[in-house]
DNA sequence: GAGTGGTCTAGACCACGAG
DNA sequence: TCGTGGTCTAGACCACTCA
């Protein structure tokens, strides 16, 4: 009944799939030519290309141009822990990540104006995350932080070990997810389609002056990120609430 | 420098995209037919088919087959308030949200033997519920309830006034925020394109005494929704997390 | 340079929607 | 029925990767 267009790009894709979960087709391994499998499928290239498009779209496939089409490694889940305890980035299952930070300094411009509640070309600093769990990239994070309150001389190196240090008392953590596009900088950074979504995170940090002392912008691949909230009931809470 | 690829279809979007920001293209007006529009800018149809793919992809333009290609009426962002206070369903801006309930009874299967902390096949009620903001749906949910603690002989007319005070207390809520593509059922019930990535929460309420009391799976569309989780950091909490 | 994917064309045929 | 979008074809040409 939902089921109206059997299309053959979707037979193709649904065969491959197939083939790719049940180990036919294993991590890694390029797949035969776009001409080949259109051959083999007896289609035209066009819309062999358009069934491995869809692929792409889930993350299963990655192309690259000029090398051919690979089944991409089984995705371990990027979990980002909510509720402002995580400085930058999801933890990964085995504790193997790997964050290089580089820091700039900047004025305040667009969004982070209202994000950050201070006025236009306020000086801040902006730390860019970026997190590889062995050769493959997990997250990207672009923290801002007004200049004040920023590590002022700590060498590059150590940042990723002071970071998490360095904050001051919170009050209110805020956290906005939602889904969109990447850019084609965060699609080429992360290694990721340009068609595949991703997690969007919005995190603003508010200290118990109610002065904003962070906004962190992070984006995470959509094809396997996870963001866990979890909200303990007291029972004064609960109270509280009506 | 990241600029490799102006290709024709991009540009194409980019022209379309400006004129729908600029207002030359209203919300709700149809535009030409892909025929024309292949003419006046002088590529084929799969191209320009190619570029309508792209703003269909970001939500800017709706394609209903027969018909035309329509500029999508501005999005209102559904909002989804995370910790557990909501019982079903992101709050719209201005209040205007009508939620449709159809109840089921089941048994356990699949991943809600794990969500639930159930036996298979053990008895559930599933609340289906369709959330509309005007016309244009809003969110899908999925809520799952063993059947002991469903309300029993409620009129599904009633429903949605009662659900919300049906529940007992919760002690944790534990929410899972992810992205993927929409199955071709909720990209109907969505009236979003299957290309357009949704927003998937999954949440799983816990009540005082340790057992899962409801599981819920939502669906919102990516395009507009956003989650908002905010975390007030007591004093006390704070000393807790050491 | 050989082989790969990236883009595009010009046109065919089918399926859906509205009058 | 007619105009619309949905799908597909066969092949051209370009850009990238790697030996």
């Amino acid at each position: 009944m939902t089921q109206p267009a059997p299309s053959r790009r979707h037979a193709i894709a649904d065969d491959l799939r197939a083939q790719i979960s049940k180990g036919h087709l294993q991590a890694g391994v390029r797949l035969p030519s776009e001409a080949q499998l259109a051959t083999r499928y007896a289609v035209s290239t066009p819309t062999l290309r358009n069934a491995l498009a869809l692929l792409q779209a889930e993350g299963l496939v990655e192309k690259i141009h000029g090398s051919g089409n690979f089944v991409r490694h089984p995705l371990r889940r990027a979990t980002y822990i909510g509720g402002g305890h995580m400085p930058n980035a999801p933890a990964p299952a085995d504790g193997a990540l790997h964050t290089t930070i580089h820091a700039t300094n900047l004025g305040a411009h667009g969004h982070l104006t209202a994000l950050l509640k201070v006025s236009p070309r306020s000086p801040l600093t902006e730390f860019l995350c970026l997190s590889h769990e062995g050769k493959t990239p997990h997250s990207l994070a672009r923290i801002y932080v007004p200049r004040d309150l920023a590590p002022a001389d700590v060498p590059e190196g150590l940042l990723a070990a002071r970071l998490p240090n360095l904050r001051p008392p919170l009050a209110v953590v805020q956290e906005t997810v939602s889904t969109r596009l990447p850019t084609p900088d965060e699609a080429m950074t992360l290694r990721i389609s340009p068609t595949l979504a991703i997690l969007s995170i919005t995190r603003v940090a508010t200290d118990t002056a109610g002065r904003v002392v962070e906004a962190a912008l992070l984006a995470l691949p959509g094809d396997r990120a996870d963001a866990v909230f979890t909200t303990h009931h007291t029972t004064e809470a609960r109270r509280a609430e009506r």
